[in-house]
DNA sequence: TTTATATTAAAACGTACGTTTGTTTTTAAT
DNA sequence: ATTAAAAACAAACGTACGTTTTAATATAAA
């Protein structure tokens, strides 16, 4: 009863007998679906908003809903897996991940990193909050995700300090403190108000470099 | 109708007419209430917590829970306020404040922080995920005192500026990422378990210092 | 004792929610 | 034009929740 109801992982659209044609439309509006009710959630919260708010929000009937998800749940999964396709998306299209010279291979990427996460602030809000909704296998999946993502700026941070260009006791524990702070935006815009975007991209920049080349400062581009 | 229900403003115990032993006896079971409930809101969250699960953890009937609070959510609000009492109350209570060297002040109070944060871990996630639940005016006043702390910390680094000690450019910036790192472990320790509590906290200060201290590494004590 | 209050148990209230059902309308292939 | 699947809709189902109420019992103060 608990364990056949992972809709996303056996029903994204596939195994309906639908022509390629009702597939694109099938994803549209399922991706309608997850995008207003992200907000939804990002407003007022998952448990805060009902199905008939979706329903009011897409202009889907409440009923028809249940054709593109399964359950209300299947929305905040999809919301989740969307983000971190956003994330490794981008990682792998940029060729950041070959670049020789470790400076500017943890500065371009920390540098793009900020850039996404900053633009997808609230939805990493509302991410942070809604875990606990998560069905506890997916969220092993994602935890699983996130911990290659941290895996990824380690392996950069371990090169670094190997050529010496990085000072770090623990690159593990660097690069974990580096991916939670690339949510500080997220987590505290509230009293991060006064900030430009840029300017407050450069200073976290500068901040998280600091931690990880030494004299962080002097070096200039 | 929403602004009458504030219940923790003017009915904590006061304008009751309970003699001092009776304001104990309601005190230490309101705090009971709070204690219990909070552990099952950070197990499971507290829309996902009933009022009978309250009643249950807590063996005080469903109907006599509301002698003690108002509602549900007075519950959580008095959790919000308890913690941030345990934080100010420890920087009070020490004479961290007055320690004249910035560096070795800096270094006290944040050390004492980490490992406050540290002990109320599970408390600080549960409520960062529940923030949203609070009325707003209770909101606004957490973090106008979340906003004090913070300042705190930027009058010490700022001190530590002047004194080119410390080198920040913007010491508002700093306190606020300083702070943000407290609860680097709350959010983060899925992927934080292989350290022990004197590893952590000694990797955690180490680098929190090193954006605030240059080549904080090469400093001891 | 008297009197007020605290506590318990149990039931009920009203509501809001996630989900399902039964039926009708639309769509697309034959 | 026929037909079968898919989409859309209104209504209902069942339940779980926060909160209140009622009545009976216990506790402590006067």
């Amino acid at each position: 009863m608990t364990d056949t109801n992972h809709s996303i992982h056996n029903r994204d659209s596939s195994e309906k007998k639908l022509n390629p044609r009702q597939q694109k439309v099938f994803q549209k509006r399922q991706a309608l679906i997850v995008k207003k009710a992200s907000k939804l959630f990002i407003k007022k919260g998952y448990a805060q908003t009902s199905m008939r708010d979706i329903s009011n929000a897409t202009d889907i009937n409440l009923g028809n809903l249940y054709h593109y998800i399964g359950r209300k749940e299947d929305i905040l999964c999809i919301a989740f897996n969307a983000y971190h396709k956003l994330i490794i998306d981008f990682l792998v299209k940029n060729d950041i991940l070959n670049i020789e010279e470790p400076k500017a291979q943890l500065k371009a990427v920390l540098r793009q990193s900020l850039e996404i996460t900053y633009s997808v602030r609230n939805d990493l809000l509302m991410m942070y909050r809604e875990t606990r909704v998560l069905p506890r296998k997916f969220l092993k999946s994602i935890l699983k995700k996130e911990g290659e993502f941290i895996e990824l700026f380690e392996g950069i941070i371990a090169r670094g300090v190997e050529s010496k260009a990085f000072k770090v006791s623990d690159p593990f524990f660097a690069a974990n403190m580096l991916v939670f702070q690339l949510s500080f935006y997220s987590l505290r815009s509230w009293n991060l108000k006064q900030f430009t975007r840029e300017e407050f991209l450069d200073l976290a920049e500068e901040t998280i470099l600091k931690a990880i080349i030494p004299d962080a400062m002097c070096s200039g581009t």
